[in-house]
DNA sequence: AAAGCCCTCAACCGCCGTCTC
DNA sequence: TGAGACGGCGGTTGAGGGCTT
């Protein structure tokens, strides 16, 4: 079954490598190149496995790798990115100069799915919880849905739960910190996947009211709801899932639709794809975009008719916007 | 102070596609 | 043409360190 050991096994060293092992290996390289890995290790005197030396040099020991901290903008790319190709780590990290699959794949699964998933997105689809939910509804009868209904409720409160007795986390540090997505001030009766970070217990009730208006609205109407699209931004700054998010900061430009925070050229207020971050779609000329601000403008206060006017923008998106400028195989992006 | 828990990340494993003979 | 070798990839593991109780 399957292919035979690349080396033996008995005579090669596994674990940690050393700073000698590194030196060996480093200089074997800079003086033959990295031709033959089976080889290598014989010829530079280390009992390593072909393989072991390769991961070693590819992971940590070139030259051209970058260490340290991911920047925001590389959160940015990798979340994008994933959002579109999945867990094609090589794929990604070919994109973060210095970076490698190792160093990305170890990223996403330690900090952006977390991040993700205290936003109340699904880091598998880069949907809302809630919109997931709700497309789950479409496909059920009505008592079954109020089952999912209740147990979707129990586990957001298990969630929040946890989210708020983490000990490590500081809300009040972070409400207070240099990640101003987090303390971004929303409008009355709009809520936001991050205030879930900052563990503002009032926005709990709201949230569940969400994530009811989003089964029932799935229930009354299931054609509003994207298929295999990711979910949409109202011009209210409102997910198609009702929750609200900027559009605005997401102003990096991928075939089509923008992602990034305001620091990447746009106006608009805080932070950061840290409250926004979402592989939401948005129209693709600036002056379709310039036409949905005025509109967001002008429903501005129109909270209390959310519901109508989510639904008003996602016809208009699905029929005036450019979703995703993307070839079909990449169009879904659960993999 | 110490035991237990949690998180991070380097390293390993096994599968797959491509290359070579 | 087929089998073996090799490199690449994604998933998983476990050591080590920090944090909590």
């Amino acid at each position: 079954m399957g292919r035979i050991p690349c080396c033996e096994k008995d005579n090669v060293k596994r674990g940690q490598w050393t700073p000698e092992e590194d030196n060996k290996l480093s200089s074997y390289i800079a003086r033959h190149g990295t031709r033959n890995w089976r080889l290598i290790p014989k010829n530079a005197g280390l009992q390593r496995c072909g393989k072991s030396c390769r991961l070693r040099w590819t992971n940590y020991l070139r030259p051209d790798l970058k260490h340290g901290e991911f920047s925001e903008s590389e959160e940015q790319t990798i979340v994008k990115l994933h959002s579109v190709v999945g867990n094609r780590w090589s794929l990604i990290a070919a994109q973060l100069p210095g970076r490698t699959d190792n160093d990305v794949k170890n990223h996403w699964n330690t900090k952006l799915k977390k991040k993700l998933s205290g936003m109340g997105i699904d880091p598998v689809t880069h949907k809302p919880f809630s919109h997931l939910m709700a497309e789950i509804a479409t496909t059920l009868p009505p008592p079954q849905v109020a089952h999912l209904a209740e147990a979707a409720l129990g586990c957001f409160k298990d969630e929040m739960l946890h989210l708020l007795t983490k000990k490590r986390i500081d809300f009040q540090l972070q409400r207070s910190s240099s990640t101003p997505g987090y303390d971004v001030p929303q409008p009355a009766g709009v809520n936001t996947a991050a205030t879930f970070v900052t563990g503002r217990t009032e926005d709990k009730d709201d949230t569940i009211q969400k994530i009811k208006l989003g089964v029932s609205r799935a229930m009354q109407e299931p054609d509003a709801l994207p298929t295999n699209k990711p979910w949409t931004i109202t011009s209210t700054g409102e997910t198609s899932d009702g929750f609200a998010r900027d559009r605005n900061t997401f102003p990096v430009k991928i075939s089509g639709f923008q992602y990034g925070p305001p620091s990447y050229g746009n106006e608009g207020d805080g932070s950061a794809w840290s409250q926004s971050m979402c592989t939401g779609s948005t129209c693709t000329g600036g002056d379709q975009q310039g036409r949905l601000h005025e509109k967001a403008e002008e429903e501005d206060g129109e909270e209390a008719e959310g519901g109508k006017a989510a639904r008003k923008e996602s016809s208009m998106f699905n029929s005036d916007c450019v979703l995703w400028d993307l070839s079909d195989d990449l169009m879904n992006p659960i993999v």
